[in-house]
DNA sequence: CATTGACTTCGAGCTGCTCCAATCCGGTAC
DNA sequence: GTACCGGATTGGAGCAGCTCGAAGTCAATG
């Protein structure tokens, strides 16, 4: 059931530095220990892991992510905080789609620019 | 015509630490100055700032802002390798829209998972 | 008993800003 | 003239968020 962290990082796309990082950052609920001092991680904690590395890889600041783990800690008392923290994320998502959007745009016009032009500085 | 820092910032929406640090980065083409020694910046720098904008806010490397600088500076020959760049970065947006789909089905489940239970270790 | 290999901690290094301090310059107010 | 102010200059420190490497521990294996 338990895994050790080489697999914990494989499951949720973390790497073992970031996955000790964020456990040394008050980021993740308790993890036990082997009697060989190892971490012995859960599946619950792979989903956890898994959660926290969409939310950073979508740009979501560690201090929100600590917040959002304290919160968890609380239990059902932070229930709808979190889900605050996440609403207002997945807008903040739309957000870096509309630039995505504009830039796709911008780099179009430029490359077209390079295809009948040849504008130096500008470019 | 010529504008100051403090304009070009404005318009191309970096902010003038930013300039500077790619003045001194290499990332931009030459900067007249004027007799007291203040960059005074073109229609031109300004143009090729925003670029650099969207490119960074979209997650290019500045190593990679610097080679397509560097190649902008050789003029003509660097035409090819400078679409291809931005070409390049092109097809990284779709991955980072993949990536921000994605996150966002997660985020859905995992709200819509609060409303229904309280799924603590695993939220 | 030596080695291998996965784990541990600690601390340095990296990117890309961001901010601060000290300084200088041009222009107005007295 | 000189006092002052705003806006520019430089250099360097500081910060987020990793990322990597060194050095050590422990279990199992030859």
């Amino acid at each position: 059931m338990d895994m050790k962290i080489s697999e914990a990082a494989k499951r949720c796309g973390l790497s073992e530095h970031t996955i000790r990082f964020y456990d040394s950052s008050g980021m993740l609920p308790e993890i036990a220990r082997g009697s060989d001092g190892h971490r012995r991680f859960t599946p619950r904690h792979v989903e956890w892991l898994t959660l926290l590395f969409w939310l950073r890889e979508t740009g979501m600041p560690l201090k929100q992510m600590r917040r959002f783990a304290s919160l968890a800690k609380a239990g059902d008392a932070g229930v709808a905080q979190r889900r605050e923290i996440l609403a207002d994320h997945a807008e903040a998502l739309k957000a870096k789609r509309a630039v995505l959007d504009k830039c796709e745009r911008v780099l179009a016009i430029k490359i077209a620019s390079y295809g009948s032009a040849d504008d130096d500085a500008g470019a």
